[in-house]
DNA sequence: TACTGGATTCACT
DNA sequence: GTGAATCCAGTAA
């Protein structure tokens, strides 16, 4: 909450990160995006958790689909799929060549939080964009927003006062390497995070 | 073509 | 803690 306070002063410093910014390991950029601010529309806010894939077997890139083609192919998009039947998750493409994305698991709210409560049908700020789904349904991310550039209208702003945070790493094992591999990275303390994480 | 299961969320116990 | 919701992508045949 104490994030809120600092918005007017930042944001006029704020500086759009561009597809470049986005070429890399998975595992390095997923802790990276942590405090970056990100916007769609008339929605934004700080991203508290993410979420690394690469070529592990929980990851879709262990089997390259038509779907999950784009995790190989491209650096610096959006790449959101459907699961369960309901939901959508959103993922950024970091790799070209090589296999990564990573995923935006929960962000706080800044800008917008009316809409996010309209889509969501709550009304409890806090519960809004604590978790995957929750997020893209808040910021009304769907399929149509697959492939898209980070750019424009859905981009990622750079806001230094916040990338000073306790960063905190839950880890699982590499079925395929055997060994521990960082996995969700999150905002350590932020109420934001989602309740599998802090 | 048919079947299976899922990077989740929510209601209910 | 458990199970339902709900439909698409992937796989097998």
């Amino acid at each position: 909450m104490a994030f809120l306070f600092y918005i007017p002063p930042y944001a006029a410093f704020m500086k759009r990160l561009l597809q470049s910014w986005f070429v890399g390991d998975a595992v390095a950029l997923a802790p990276k995006l942590l405090g970056k601010i990100i916007k769609y529309r008339d929605c934004s806010g700080i991203i508290v958790e993410t979420e690394a894939y690469t070529t592990d077997p929980a990851s879709h890139g262990y089997r390259i689909t038509p779907r999950s083609q784009i995790m190989r192919d491209t650096y610096g998009k959006w790449y959101v799929y459907f699961t369960y039947g309901m939901h959508f998750c959103a993922n950024i493409t970091t790799n070209k060549g090589g296999i990564g994305a990573v995923l935006i698991r929960a962000v706080e709210p800044l800008v917008g939080t009316e809409k996010m409560e309209e889509r969501r049908g709550i009304f409890e700020v806090q519960n809004l964009t604590n978790g995957p789904a929750k997020f893209c349904k808040a910021f009304g991310i769907t399929k149509a927003e697959n492939g898209l550039p980070i750019a424009g209208d859905f981009s990622i702003y750079d806001a230094p006062e916040l990338s000073a945070q306790e960063i905190g790493i839950s880890s699982r094992i590499g079925i395929s390497q055997g060994i521990d591999l960082p996995w969700r990275f999150y905002i350590k303390g932020n109420p934001f995070v989602s309740r599998k994480s802090n």
